[in-house]
DNA sequence: CCCGGTTTGTAGTGATCACTGCGAAACCAT
DNA sequence: ATGGTTTCGCAGTGATCACTACAAACCGGG
């Protein structure tokens, strides 16, 4: 047996009540309330708050990644059809949180608070180049079909969080509808 | 001469607190601070903090309605070319603290956070509903393609905060491209 | 000028924040 | 078993949080 706590356990029930209560929320005291040990060792692990958000944010990647493997994973033309392949993923994004915390994260990062304006922009740059492996075409058009198509994604899942999934699914109607004959 | 401090001074230093630090960063204690006298003055014309943030984010509304004004001038045809006119707005938008602060709003309300979970969608709905007044063609027409082009005008002015102009330059490009000749 | 209500300062509430000092317990290698 | 290191509880730091009690200052109407 090693000690009753990794570092692990720490940082997954630091995601956990971020999944549940928000970034926002996430404090030394609450979680270590919510892992039923002393403050001391959450601080033991994550010396700073931000070493604690700044790991967050890194296993939030890894959650959106897997959340949207299904939406990537076939080749494209353009970014409406690199839509289309997103859209089973965007039409459930209200019932997974993991949405709704990037979406935290992305307006504290907007708003400029560290660390959030130096490490979420990360997280979107290399969700797009992820997108531009997946279109076909020369690195220019890639480059800015991923970023077309990263721009759309993330608004309609904003969308879909304000506004609710009725307006989101009125609006992918009409962004659907246009790019079957995009070309070039 | 009147009291030192009216409600409408007040509000009008808390919006300009949350433009400079954000909304989080905004309590009775800073804007006290900021406006030079006791945090009582404050409480006493917003008894809680609720009430306050609550009319900064109606003031937050309004000066949305404004930046976006010149956007929704004009009829369109469909979200594209609302998203068109909408484009030099969209340009200069990073230097523009009211997206920052809406995109930070709406961050915490799709984390659950009220009063803000209660409040930024009505901002996102009365949107839509000044795009659909712009939008030509039958009721539910208007309707998708006006939460279309709200849903895109949200992802490319985030992808713009996250991402840098540049990004958001390139994915506008390919939006743009796709919907000149599209038909209702 | 005085009297009513409105506005504001001083001070303080308990709670929570991120974080620390210290010593003891738990662990591991020998 | 022993000595050294890692882990962690306990207690406390000063700061700040939203909010309140109370009384003084201020004001317009008489």
């Amino acid at each position: 047996m090693g000690y009753r706590h990794t570092k692990d356990d720490i940082l997954a029930g630091a995601l956990a009540a971020a999944f549940d209560d928000g970034l926002s929320q996430l404090t030394f005291g609450r979680l270590a309330k919510r892992l039923g040990v002393s403050d001391r060792v959450v601080v033991y692990y994550f010396p700073s708050k931000d070493d604690l958000i700044g790991e967050v944010l890194l296993g939030l990647g890894t959650q959106l990644q897997i959340a949207l493997a299904p939406a990537f994973a076939t080749p494209a033309a353009n970014h409406v059809e690199m839509l289309r392949a997103a859209w089973p993923v965007l039409a459930r994004s209200e019932h997974d949180p993991v949405f709704a915390l990037f979406f935290e994260a992305g307006g504290l990062a907007a708003a400029g608070r560290e660390p959030y304006r130096s490490l979420v922009p990360q997280l979107v740059t290399a969700w797009v180049e992820w997108a531009a492996g997946l279109i076909v075409g020369t690195p220019a058009r890639r480059r800015d079909e991923a970023a077309a198509a990263i721009a759309t994604i993330d608004g309609l899942l904003l969308f879909r969080q304000l506004a609710g999934s009725k307006a989101a699914d009125q609006a992918a109607r009409r962004i659907l509808a246009g790019g079957a004959s995009a070309r070039g």
